[in-house]
DNA sequence: AATCACTTCCAAACCGCTTTGGATGCCGGA
DNA sequence: TCCGGCATCCAAAGCGGTTTGGAAGTGATT
C-alpha cells in the first residue's frame, strides 16, 4: 500500500502547460486529426519515400486546409542547425558601415536568404563589441555562418572566425591575411587601373584621386591601381591631388575644393563612390567649370537602387559593379559553404564595368 | 528467456547523436562538471531565488570558464518566446524602401535590440510576397512582433496584422485605418507647415514643392502642411509648383529643373529629402543661381550618418529629425508591446526642428 | 517528539519537431 | 507452408533548454 502511494507520488499527474498557446496548429495536433502518427505526417510533408502517395496527398491537403506551418524554433532544434546568416554592424565612431552601399548589399543577400530558406539575422553593436558579437553567433548557435563587411588591413576578425570555427564569407579582402579564407571582392585595383588609363588616354595628367579612408583594404586596392596606371605611364604621383577620407559628399566636395585651388590643379577626377562624386561635382560647377569639358570625372558606381547614375545615358562615366548582385553571390557562397562538408575556402573576384558617360572628355589644351 | 528477448527489442540501445556536434558546452555538461543538476545550473544563471549564492558563484565562475551561452534554439522552443523581432523589406518595383533613410533606421532599431537582448530579423521579400512573409513569420513562430516600414494610405498590413494577432509597430501612420494601432512617426505636417511659414516670412510667393511619392502617407502629410500653410496666407495653391517622385537626387533635379524653366519660376523649394534637395541644388546651380539669394532650399534632413546636412553650419535650412533616434524608439515600443499581456495600443509623434542654414534667404525683389 | 517553515536542490515533463529502429501486413516464390 | 522482400506506418529517443512539483535537511516552535 505504502510502495504503490509513493509510486503514486513518484509519478503525479503533471499541470499541462498550454499545447497552442500561440494558437498555431502544431504537428502533434494535425497527426491526431488525421489519425496518424507526427512521424508519418512530418515525412509525408518532407517528402520521404516511405509514405504512401494517396496518405501523403490526405496530409498535404489537411496541412493547407488547417494552415499548419512547422515551428521554426523546433526544427531548428531538432536539426541542430539554425537556418540562419548573421551580419554584424559595428556602429559609433565607424559609422561609414551604415551607409547605403551597405544596405544595397544587404538586400541582395536577403534576397539570396529568402529563396533558400535561410532568415537574416542583424547585430547592430558598438565597435568594441564586434568580437564578441561573433562569439556569441557561434556559441549560442544562432547563425550558421556570417558575412564579414568592410575588412581593412589585416583584418583580425578572420582570424578568430576561423579560429572559433564560425563559416563565413568575407565581403572584400583582408592585405595581410596570411591563413586562406573565402571571400567575394570587385577587382578595385583593376577597375581604377582601367580608369586612370582612360583618363591617360583623353590627355589629362592630373588626375586627382577622392579616396575612402585608406584603412579599408578596398580603398587601399584602387589607390594600388591609381599608381600604377600612373607609373606604367611615367608620371609621378602627386601627393596633394591624392585624398582619403569618408565617402560622403561634403568630403568629395572639400577635397576637390581644395585641389581646384592649387596653383596647377588636376583636369579630371577619379571619385570613390557616387555620393563623392556629387561633392566633387558641386566644387567643379562652383568653380564656374563645365563637367565633360573642362573638368572630366570618373567614379565608381555600386549601382544604388535609390542613386542610379543616370536612368537612360549615365552621368558619370564609371567603373561598375553592382554590389546588391555581389551581395546575392555572397550568400550563395556562404550557404554553399555551410553545406559543404569539407570546407575549402572559395574565392570569387568580380570586374567591374567602365560605362562611357557624360562627365569625361579630352584633356583641356590650355593647360 | 523469449520475454525478455523482446523487452530487450522494446528498449534498444539507440545510436546516440553526437551530443556535442557544435563544440560548444551545453547545460547538461555544465551541470555534470559542477555535481549538480541542470536544473539548478539554470535557476543558478537565470537569476532565480532558490539557489545558494555560493553555489550561484560556482556555477557562474564555471560557466564563464567553459565559455557556456545557452543554446538559443532551445531557450526559444523552451520558452516559446523567439526574442527577435522582424523587418520585412519589400523589393523589385518599389526600390523606394532598400534607401538609406531605411539603413539608419534599421540600424537605431538594431541598437536597441542588442541592447535589451532581442535579434533583428530581416526579411527581403517580392512585393507580391510580402503578405505570406508576414504570415510566416507568425506561424512559424520566427519573431515575437514586427515593425511595418513605409505605411502607404489605407495600408492593408494592419488590419492583417491585427487580424493574426501578430504584434507591430508602424514607422509612420497609415490614413484611413479605422482600427487603432501602435505607431511612431514625425509630424510631417507641422514640420512642412512650419518650413512653408518660414519661407512665407521671408516673403517668398512662389514655392517649389518636390515632394516623394504621394501613395506614401509620410508624402501625403506633408503636402498637407504645404498646402495648409498657403491657404492660411490666402495663397492658391499652383499644381504646376508641385511634383511627386521617388526622392533620388535625378528626381529632385528634374522636377526643379522643370519648375526653374517656368514663365513664372519660383524663388524657392520645399524638398523631401537631403537627397532630393541636393538635385534641386544641381539645377538650380546650373541655372546660374545662387543659392540663399537668388533661390531658397528648405529640405527635410533625416540625420543620415552618412550625409551630414553640413558638419557645424548645416548647409540646407532643414526641418530635421533623426530617423536613427526613430528607429530607437520604435523598437522599444514594440518591445514593451511584446512584453505587455494587455495590448494596448500605443501612439508617439516625433517633432520636428526647423534649423536654419545657408540655403535660405529673403526672397529677391525683383519678381 | 512532532510539527512547521524555510532553504536548497533534484527528477522529470514539456516545448514541437526529426530521426532511428522496428513492427505489421501483404505478396510472390520456393 | 514458410520465408524473404517490400511498402507503410509507428513508438520513442533525442535536440537543449525551462519549469513544475516535490524531497531532503535544518532550525525553531509547540
Amino acid at each position: 500500500m505504502s510502495v504503490w502511494l509513493m509510486s503514486r507520488k513518484l509519478k503525479p499527474v503533471w499541470g499541462l502547460r498550454p499545447t497552442c498557446g500561440t494558437g498555431n496548429m502544431n504537428l502533434k495536433e494535425l497527426a491526431i486529426k488525421l489519425g496518424l502518427s507526427p512521424t508519418t505526417v512530418s515525412r509525408a510533408l518532407n517528402g520521404y519515400p516511405e509514405v504512401n502517395e494517396e496518405t501523403r496527398e490526405r496530409v498535404m491537403a489537411a496541412a493547407t486546409r488547417y494552415n499548419y506551418a512547422p515551428n521554426t524554433r523546433a526544427i531548428r532544434l531538432a536539426t541542430g542547425r539554425a537556418m540562419a546568416v548573421g551580419h554584424v554592424i559595428p556602429i559609433a565612431t565607424r559609422h561609414e558601415i551604415v551607409n547605403p552601399v551597405f544596405a544595397d548589399f544587404i538586400a541582395g543577400a536577403g534576397e539570396t536568404y529568402s529563396r533558400q530558406g535561410y532568415d537574416m539575422l542583424l547585430s547592430v553593436v558598438n565597435d568594441e563589441d564586434e568580437d564578441r558579437a561573433y562569439r556569441q553567433l557561434k556559441s549560442r548557435g544562432s547563425v550558421d555562418g556570417v558575412i564579414v563587411h568592410a575588412p581593412r588591413m589585416n583584418d583580425p576578425r578572420i582570424a578568430m572566425l576561423t579560429d572559433i570555427g564560425l563559416p563565413f564569407v568575407v565581403h572584400g579582402r583582408a592585405t595581410g591575411t596570411a591563413t586562406p579564407y573565402s571571400w567575394l571582392d570587385v577587382n578595385n585595383r583593376r577597375a581604377f587601373l582601367r580608369a586612370t588609363e582612360f583618363l591617360l588616354d583623353l590627355g589629362h595628367r592630373r588626375i586627382g584621386f577622392v579616396n575612402g579612408l585608406e584603412y579599408m583594404d578596398f580603398a587601399i586596392r584602387r589607390r594600388n591601381g591609381y599608381l600604377e596606371a600612373l607609373t606604367a605611364r611615367a608620371i609621378p604621383p602627386d601627393a596633394s591631388l591624392m585624398s582619403s577620407d569618408e565617402m560622403s559628399e561634403s568630403a568629395g566636395y572639400a577635397a576637390a575644393q581644395r585641389m581646384l585651388a592649387l596653383p596647377h590643379p588636376p583636369t579630371a577626377f577619379l571619385a570613390s563612390s557616387m555620393i563623392s562624386g556629387m561633392g566633387v561635382r558641386r566644387a567643379v560647377e562652383q568653380a564656374g567649370l563645365t563637367l565633360g569639358r573642362d573638368i572630366s570625372i570618373i567614379i565608381h558606381d555600386d549601382e544604388l537602387s535609390y542613386l542610379p547614375n543616370g536612368t537612360e545615358v549615365p552621368i558619370f562615366t564609371a567603373t561598375r559593379s553592382s554590389v546588391r548582385e555581389a551581395g546575392r553571390l555572397a550568400a550563395e557562397m556562404l550557404i554553399d559553404l555551410i553545406n559543404d562538408p569539407t570546407p575549402k575556402p572559395r574565392e570569387r573576384l568580380l570586374e567591374a564595368d567602365l560605362i562611357i558617360g557624360q562627365s569625361t572628355g579630352p584633356a583641356p589644351q590650355v593647360q
